[in-house]
DNA sequence: TATTCATATGAACAATTGCTCATATGAATG
DNA sequence: CATTCATATGAGCAATTGTTCATATGAATA
């Protein structure tokens, strides 16, 4: 195999054929790709991550929510919506009341790991 | 009735106070969250994602991941400094080039939870 | 049925973002 | 030096985003 790191040009040196053979089929599909960002999108956002650390505790309506992280119902309305959308939370109605919670463990173990990186 | 934060709430029938002051104290700290937005924010992007998976497969300079990749040399740049920023990718100076790398394992894990999440 | 309460949603606005273009920096070479 | 090449960066612009405000929907109850 040619080597990688030895070249010393960009254009027909650097630019080499092999890594760009090899790289590209690794790549998955553009439709994948882009549903990721978009999953990724969901928690970039401090108060979808806010709204999703009060649901690790449990089921929650959408006033208690929004009392307790000091936001009016209608944002944090708006929020869920998207949460639900990237299927990061479920809801279920009792009456006039919305009870929204945690969809999988995805959630957890995403926002985990995020914590990790961000506290080494 | 009291309204520290200029904010509309549902009445006692809705507003569990006992869940409230369970929930309150378990959330991480103002600043984390945002830093962890933050964070997420930089996997939020197609461009940003596809760079990470060229990545993985090893080391490579600039000029390749704009070649792979079919973007300019300038929006490639742009994003790499925001990658570096967030200490998700490392660099390392040859002479006139420069290579980027993964910078540590969480990468791996973040985007892979979210794929799985993604293929569920 | 009319009212009230919890939630959802559309429009509008400011703020942020990703790219392009032009130019700057930094390193090797003539 | 001056030039060339790889990369970095600032300004500007279109597109996207999160919130507010007003209003709509849907369910319980008088």
């Amino acid at each position: 195999m040619l080597d990688l790191y030895g070249v010393e040009r960009c254009d027909e040196f650097c630019t080499h054929a092999d890594l760009i053979g090899k790289v590209k089929p690794e790549l998955p599909e553009e439709e994948k790709l882009y549903d990721l960002a978009e999953l990724f999108k969901i928690f970039g956002d401090s108060t979808r991550i806010r709204i999703l650390y009060v649901l690790f505790e449990s089921e929650v309506c959408v006033c208690d929510i929004a009392e307790v992280l000091g936001m009016t119902q209608s944002a944090i309305s708006h929020q869920l919506r998207l949460l639900k959308q990237a299927k990061l939370v479920r809801s279920r109605r009792e009456g006039k009341t919305v009870y929204y919670a945690l969809a999988d463990d995805h959630v957890r173990t995403i926002l985990g790991q995020g914590m990790d990186h961000i506290n080494e």
